[in-house]
DNA sequence: CAGAATTGTATGCTTCACTAACGATTTCAC
DNA sequence: GTGAAATCGTTAGTGAAGCATACAATTCTG
């Protein structure tokens, strides 16, 4: 084993020049970036909504179901940008704990028209609460003009 | 069913003036955009790795090791935000393949120092030509300067 | 040297995302 | 109109991720 060697086994980020930081060239690549920017989210979200036990997914189709009342569940998948399978799951389980419920569609018989319940309206309402606060803790390391900069940027991504 | 629930329930997005995007509301979250973004970014990557099978995690842990020959679990999980037990499952998956090979550390007998196989340099390799083509499809929408903003706002997230 | 901390390991649970297939309904083409 | 094609919901199965917990081995601390 080589000096060197020995060097970044006790500690890798010491004794090496080159990768200016610990995570070398995976720096420069914009989708680790995203990746992790996405996992410190995801992460911090879980917390702020371990009361309430729901996800993001969760939250953002009730939300969508709110301000749309009688969306279908196709039309709700492709604005969350989910599968028509990974839809069901999510609409099956919202259902199943009585904050969403299923209507057939007079206009159109093959789809669903989704409504949140009484009980799917107040727990929106505590979700926002806690969005809000996620927010918060998510902008804090902005300015304003920094997040619509970032918004607008992300928007490109996805659009 | 009033009038305008019907109008909503053909064709959602319509018949709504309020919410000026079909995202309504959610379209001001920023933690929404940077789910979608990641959302839009891991499916391109699945794709551009559909031939090589493996996953975002796999190859940064495949790079970092490359990197850093002789990186602990610990510290890779570490640098890619993963729990133990997360590293673990990535690390047994990438080392069934031959790409990875454990070694006890001399130096602390309760680490398991990681090298890449000689397997694993070649995919590799061939990895790192598939990350340059999925970058560039990325990056395609932003000038350099908006590349350079967006990953060191993105950080200021992870960091 | 004894207890505390670290690292790896094993197990189990949950969410997420996708594919493939099937039935019901609607829309399109002729 | 009628038959074919497309759309939507549903179910089942697969795999990756992520987390919590518990336990063993090793190292560090006092």
């Amino acid at each position: 084993m080589t000096a060197q060697a020995a060097l970044i086994e006790d500690n890798p980020a010491a004794g090496v020049a080159a990768p200016a930081n610990e995570l070398g060239g995976l720096d420069a690549i914009l989708g680790f970036h995203i990746r992790l920017a996405h996992g410190a989210v995801y992460r911090h979200f879980a917390e702020a909504f371990a009361d309430l036990d729901l996800t993001q997914k969760q939250v953002s189709a009730l939300w969508l179901v709110s301000e749309f009342p009688g969306l279908s569940q196709i039309e709700l998948g492709g604005r969350l940008r989910m599968d028509r399978a990974t839809t069901m799951t999510t609409v099956n389980r919202l259902q199943a704990r009585a904050y969403l419920r299923r209507e057939r569609s007079a206009a159109d018989g093959r789809k669903q028209a989704l409504y949140l319940t009484a009980a799917g309206s107040a727990v929106l309402g505590e979700a926002k609460a806690c969005v809000a606060d996620h927010e918060s803790w998510l902008k804090a390391r902005f300015s304003a003009a920094e997040i619509e900069k970032l918004v607008e940027l992300l928007a490109r991504i996805h659009e």
